[in-house]
DNA sequence: GCATGATAAATGAC
DNA sequence: GTCATTTATCATGC
């Protein structure tokens, strides 16, 4: 997997992109996408159990423990928020066909 | 009871199953005839949805797996675009 | 064995 | 912030 969320950490960080001054780098390079590890996953879900809007400071936190920048974290949570709402969606269709069972 | 509802709705979200050929007639032939903007406004996406008895999010999946896949190997699809380009030109004609 | 539909990270418009 | 989207990955069908 070589995911960052046990020990071998080396993404976050690392991988930021290198365009403070010199020269402006092209388009920059897309970040290739990593499937997060059940542990980040976990530790995500769990504070998104309790608030769905993660606030700064909990954020600066939780992305250090799982090795993960800021911005991924912050990032994470809008699609967390964007797929409870499909759920829901999902759920009230699938409901509405079924009386009850 | 609700839990054990809820879990089994979530896995069945990934429970995969083809769409039939008529949907993806209909889904094809609106790809091809806006390749230039092969992009479906909320509306049209809502027909297609009832035209083609899927859910609007799977029109969405749909036109976004085709997009990629077919800028990535259009090669791969021309035989398939020639088809749906010569159906809409005979429908067109009529 | 790939084709295909759905989901998970990541970006950008607004 | 939401939200449509891109891209890679996942899981299944056949």
């Amino acid at each position: 997997n070589a995911n960052p969320g046990s020990a071998s950490a080396s993404s976050s960080s690392g991988a930021k992109e290198g365009s403070k001054s010199g020269a402006q780098s092209a388009p920059r390079t897309r970040k290739k996408r990593c499937p997060y590890s059940k542990f980040q996953i976990r530790e995500l879900e769990r504070e998104f159990f309790f608030n769905v809007y993660i606030n700064k400071e909990k954020r600066l936190q939780l992305s250090r423990l799982l090795n993960l920048s800021d911005r991924q974290v912050k990032i994470w949570f809008q699609n967390r928020r964007m797929k409870e709402k499909k759920l829901s969606r999902d759920r009230l269709q699938y409901f509405s066909g079924n009386p009850l069972l | 009871a609700v839990m054990i509802l809820r879990s089994r709705f979530l896995d069945a979200r990934r429970k995969r199953r083809n769409f039939n050929k008529q949907a993806t007639e209909i889904l094809n032939e609106y790809f091809y005839s806006h390749l230039s903007n092969p992009y479906p406004s909320e509306e049209a996406k809502e027909e297609l949805a009832k035209k083609c008895g899927i859910t609007v999010s799977q029109v969405s999946n749909w036109f976004g797996n085709k997009r990629i896949r077919y800028k990535k190997n259009i090669g791969k699809f021309q035989e398939e675009a020639n088809i749906y380009a010569a159906k809409t030109a005979v429908t067109a004609t009529n």
